[in-house]
RNA sequence: GCCCAGGUAGCUCAGUUGGUAGAGCAGCGGAUUGAAAAUCCGCGUGUCGGCGGUUCGAUUCCGUCCCUGGGCA
């Protein structure tokens, strides 16, 4: 099943192959067989697992396949210094450009497709993100709402303001930022950009995975995380002052950090997490089915 | 056996002073350019428990039966 990735690194190992797929579908397992018989290193795309401490949760690789294969970027972050597409980017070229140095393969394995996205077709050129304007953003929705944001936007930048939904406060507040902070349109940012920089001879291949078996594989996962501390470890993290970190808002987390605090009831945690998984595992998809991407279907 | 409260979407419930019904959650589809495991948008026909009766018309009123929960025996 591995044998489409092994010809392509055959044909042309220059070709930075990047493994996506939904959570829970082996996306780590592949990626560490490939490793194996090419002589690889695996580049990590996970906005989750790059953090410090959000081990359980996160599905970070085994000690078993670590000890398989090199894993790059992953516990590499402070929990309290976020990561973003942008910093990922730089951190991931730098491993890259060491693995190749190394005279090895880098294969980049990972569910944020954002970040590999950006990793591969660059960003736009847009300034950086500044968290003091984005406090101030949220300061005034909270005051005159999410309509008084986007008429902000709509002012400076009309185009970007009839793209975006009102509601969709991130991607307002981003748009705003933009202008604010660098002075130029993210619609002609845009507009110049389209994702065609290539900043990386890639090629995607996604792990397939039919919704039933998917479903199964979600409920498994999350079992194995609750039998193997993922509560304690979460009381950990609050106890350590970690409720304000970005990892503690992505699916699972979000939810067993409201079991410890009492807000959900303890038997329904786990129903809880499979519901938030399985929409999560819906979202991801969606962005696939439209990126030009080589299916790997496994044998179950 | 008697009394009371219920039986409406997969779940929890609202509602119709009689004109065949709608929220939340779940589910499904979509968007996605430095928050992306984030954020956001769209999609609701279901014997309104069964059978009769009254009525132009019943999910709504009446009768009866069934089921569930609680109480009394």
């Amino acid at each position: 099943m591995i044998d489409p990735i092994l010809q392509t690194l055959e044909a042309d190992p220059g070709v930075l192959v990047c493994i996506v797929g939904q959570t829970a579908s082996g996306k780590t397992e592949i990626a560490t067989r490939v490793a194996e018989r090419v002589g690889g290193e695996i580049v990590t795309a996970d906005s989750v697992q790059i953090y410090e401490e959000f081990d359980v949760g996160s599905g970070k690789p085994t000690a078993e396949e670590l000890a398989r294969a090199p894993h790059h970027l992953v516990s590499t972050l402070d929990p309290m210094s976020p990561c973003d597409a942008s910093r990922f980017t730089r951190l991931a070229d730098a491993v890259i450009a060491d693995v190749r140095a190394r005279g090895k393969i880098p294969i980049v394995c990972g569910g944020t497709f954002l970040w590999v996205k950006a990793l591969v077709a660059g960003l736009a050129p847009a300034p950086p993100a500044d968290e003091a304007v984005r406090a101030r953003h949220r300061e005034m929705v909270d005051r005159e709402g999410r309509n008084a944001l986007h008429a902000a936007l709509a002012k400076i930048d009309p185009e970007s303001a009839a793209r975006l939904h009102p509601n969709d406060v991130v991607r307002v507040s981003r748009a705003l930022e933009v202008f604010e902070t660098g002075g130029t349109k993210m619609s002609e940012l845009h507009a110049s950009h389209a994702f065609g920089s290539a900043r990386h001879r890639a090629k995607l291949f996604a792990v397939r995975r039919e919704p039933e078996e998917l479903r199964a594989r979600i409920e498994r996962r999350v079992d194995a995380f609750l039998a193997a501390g993922w509560i304690d470890e979460v009381r950990g993290l609050l106890a350590r002052g970690r409720a304000d970190a970005r990892a503690m808002g992505s699916v699972g987390y979000k939810e067993v950090a409201a079991c410890v605090r009492g807000e959900l009831p303890a038997p329904e945690l786990g129903e809880a997490i499979g519901r938030a998984t399985r929409v999560f595992a819906r979202r991801q998809k969606t962005w696939l089915g439209h990126e030009p991407v080589a299916w790997l279907t496994p044998e179950p």
